[in-house]
DNA sequence: AATGAATGAGTATTCATTCAT
DNA sequence: AATGAATGAATACTCATTCAT
């Protein structure tokens, strides 16, 4: 009897049981909202017993934090690889790789974005603005006005008013019943972008 | 047979009683936040026994709805008035109006803005780009782009870009601890909407 | 049909509910012990609701306090009428009485006070000496030594020695398998009460 | 194939491991009372996994009665020696010494003995007089009415109703805030002794 | 129109205990 | 002998809603 029955081993890598976690919290939260979705369900979905989510998380709101964290991540791994892409020197270009970058990671996760970050009391009021996110275009902005690419007072108010603009329309986008294509809205996005930093 | 000490009318006309209610229910949601405050609560701020509460409203998602409505026809209302005392075709002159009245209305009402629209879980996303300002926005961008005060493609999403603009940059105003004058605000968001427009 | 079907009035006097509550605590506490008795089965048992519980009571523990309190103020009303038969100056007699009526009523309300004493960790330590009962004994113990009927140095110790030591004796009684008559019981205790009083 | 670094031997005499458990139990509830020490704090404490802990003992309980075994042999221990020291035939000394010798050892661990003695449902109820030491007192008092130094009817009953006073003084004593000098209570306590004795 | 006593569904969280290594 | 990840039973409490006066 040499090979062991290794079929269900009892025990795994926290990481990766952290990650089974979020993972059906992810889809149930999806599927019937935070709200309704009770700690058991999440459990169960990801092949655990109750307390074992206590091992990993210390409540919901708990792993609605880490899922908030790891949208994050992902979404600004996304948009830097795209603009990074660009020419160093290329300022439209790099402003219209962000468009387009964002545009297609909200409409992909817009969803998860809306349930994580809306559907809930956030703890804090700045969620709302998602900062990371922010502050890379307050960057991009302040860059490619040392670059006379276009001229911007103040980057950070600026970046706050576009990517709230760009929000807005997402949203928008999601809720009307009609679909455009990712690239229309993302040319209509960055024209607009472009005509409010004067170009 | 002397007629009771009737100090105390029990019972006052229903739309008093209501906005009683409304009114209790206004405070303790910006006190305490939504989920916190209890029908029991709302009821004795308003002098009136629990059961009574389900005589004007039917669950606690009502009053905030109607307080929604409560906050959204003041503040279209604020708008109209500012916006009417411009010449019918100092286009410009209109927006400006918009956005000052729209800056004061909101700075004036944020938490209150924040609590009925952002922290409870709204029935339907809609709620998140608040229909009938951006209606209202939307007429006052064709009417200028129709008098070529300025040239918009489509009016629908360049009002809602500029609305969620506007309404992120008041947003982060509220939370940055730097506070900034109401008519340097307003400036700041007419001039890149201005720009937006092409002006 | 003039007579209302007034079987189950759904609506009882306050204090009535309060009782019932508590009789069907003691009584489940009693039976099961107070750590194995949850609430929902002492409302069963008063044929309520579970949320009745919390108009009457906080907690669990609050019951415990009620029946506690109800426990000694019976007992100590026990004891002052059958010392208050005795006349005024035959101390020796009170203090019998005083025996006779605390092994009475402890032999009756054993299990209770063991329950409702013993076996949850009480809120202070000083539960364990039953304050009110001892302060009577105190008061007699000093009238006596007042009137020379025995000599006591400080009837505070004393009446605290004396009250443990009868409880004490009650519970090996109560514990220990053969039965000793209250009349007897209560004999030896007084016997060994007047020897320590020095008479 | 060199030796591991075998700084910290894991295993150690079961003998050793127990205490270290019962010493880290003790300690626990000590600070913050039985119910609210988990096994996890005492295996953490004993620096040990939480398995080990069920190598040794069964449960909470087990703990906790073997930390009752140790008290009460311990304290047995201590009045042997004191009373073994006086002359066999000097009762009224060998009692004082009784008396000296459990004031003394309970003072010292009152707070001990009242955590598990008395925090916790104790399985049975005659945990509330201990026996052993009432037992050791019995032997005592049979031993002096033998020698004719008192005279006692029921040496059983006697003891307890003593060893109960006695315990119930002390209660009293770690409760109030005054602090007496163990001399001067042990003092009191044995003139008591001798007084219900008949000295 | 108003009252307020009564209802009872709904769930997060803890922690003793097990057992595969 | 020791580990510690995993288990899952068990229960108090809140509060929106009803309905008999």
């Amino acid at each position: 009897m040499p090979s062991k029955p290794k079929l269900k081993p009892r025990t795994k890598p926290a990481e990766e049981r952290r990650e089974d976690l979020m993972n059906s919290a992810e889809r149930l939260f999806l599927e019937q909202g935070v709200g309704a979705t009770t700690i058991e369900q999440i459990t169960t979905g990801a092949d655990v017993a109750k307390g074992t989510f206590y091992l990993h998380f210390s409540s919901k709101e708990d792993v609605l934090e880490a899922l908030r964290n790891r949208f994050i991540a992902s979404l600004l791994e996304n948009i830097r690889q795209a603009v990074d892409k660009k020419k160093e020197d290329d300022w439209e270009g790099r402003l219209a790789a962000w468009c387009k970058a964002c545009v297609s990671a909200y409409l992909d996760a817009a969803r998860l974005h809306h349930v994580v970050f809306y559907e809930v009391p956030p703890p804090t009021r700045e969620g709302l603005t998602n900062n990371v996110i922010i502050d890379y275009l307050t960057d991009l902005l302040a860059g490619g006005a040392r670059a006379k690419a276009w001229s911007v007072t103040s980057p950070r108010l600026t970046a706050v008013f576009l990517f709230s603009a760009f929000h807005g329309v997402i949203v928008e986008e999601m809720t009307s019943e009609k679909r455009v294509s990712k690239a229309r809205l993302a040319g209509e996005i960055s024209a607009h972008f472009f005509r409010t930093l004067g170009m």
